[in-house]
DNA sequence: GTCTATATACGGATAGAC
DNA sequence: GTCTATCCGTATATAGAC
């Protein structure tokens, strides 16, 4: 059965923002790629911002499964899977010719002050990509130094996704971004040295 | 004197594009602020995005004078040169209560398909100040391991200032660009103990 | 080079029948 | 819940006098 309309709606909705940004997508489009009539969408969604606080809800309890899981597939190691979760975002750069990265690091610049809610859904989303990554170091604490703040380390991780993917998109070439992912790869190697001895 | 008309042009639109982004900055906006009118900006420039082209340029050409020079002044070390300049974008947060970050970066990722011209201009803004950070680093590559590429370093600077702004503009907090920027100077403390040894 | 007035398109959102 | 038709503001850009 093809999805209600409402669920039509966000899903060409989240793919619109995330290849043309929120304010170059007009509702029009949306509508257009939905087959859908304006009356529909504003029976669902009072204003076209709640139409993007409903794709940053559908985001943030995707990351479980629509991000983390599939990129953790055959993947039991937590440092690796880290480095896993960076290596998926490689891959969509690499499947768009460097031109999508971070859906939701493109809304929070390109938002220059949001509404509280939408805010609030955006860090919502970073919260839970760096809680998910702070799992996997404290599964490995053990491999790393004792006094290492793994919260900090957690966000540095997405700190080099979203640095790495935006100067890629920028120039068009995974170069910036490999490099950004060698550099941490080097730190966590080091890390991990300094907890051998 | 007060600036020519098309500098004065050209500042304002540098400030709102910053403040409020490219899209969201009309030319009505930028005439009203610049005290000037529709003709006088379209007698320098036929579009609004040649407009752009001009801030972006005068970005450029300011790293030196407007950027480095200022977050430099006292300081010789070249590493401390590096934190220097980061500690420069923290004092632009502090100063917008994290509102104000990166307004290239801000501009890379919200323009998701800029024209030829446009990208060119940011991913040159990118390399010069990739240039300057790696400029620090080889001066100080007798404190670095020998073995370490200096540009991918450069590049993962970058790319911290960045992913921590963006993180706390976000948040509207500063925690998460300390978090990166502590993390960075972990692994540059580890790569010149490397060194010592 | 600068001024005023305006062309023209498109944006988000609404009205009201069905 | 969905449809068509449309309101109305604002956007970039232009025309042509001065």
């Amino acid at each position: 059965m093809t999805p209600a309309t409402r669920d039509r709606l966000v899903g060409v909705a989240m793919r619109l923002f995330a290849l043309k940004g929120y304010g170059s997508t007009s509702v029009a489009d949306i509508l257009h790629e939905a087959g859908a009539n304006s009356g529909s969408l504003y029976h669902f969604f009072p204003t076209k911002q709640d139409l993007l606080l409903a794709v940053l809800d559908r985001y943030r309890q995707g990351i479980g499964p629509m991000l983390l899981e599939p990129a953790w597939q055959g993947v039991d190691d937590p440092i690796e899977r880290v480095f896993a979760l960076l290596a998926r975002y490689r891959q969509h750069l690499v499947n768009s010719e460097c031109t999508y990265g971070c859906p939701i690091g493109s809304l929070a610049l390109e938002l220059h002050e949001p509404d509280p809610p939408v805010r609030e859904l955006l860090a919502a989303n970073f919260d839970g990509w760096v809680a998910a990554v702070e799992r996997c170091l404290d599964d490995a604490r053990d491999r790393l130094p004792a006094d290492i703040d793994r919260h900090e380390l957690a966000v540095f991780v997405l700190t080099t996704m979203e640095g790495g993917v935006m100067q890629a998109r920028t120039h068009r070439s995974l170069d910036t971004f490999d490099a950004s992912v060698n550099r941490l790869r080097d730190y966590f190697r080091r890390l991990q040295q300094a907890k051998d001895r």
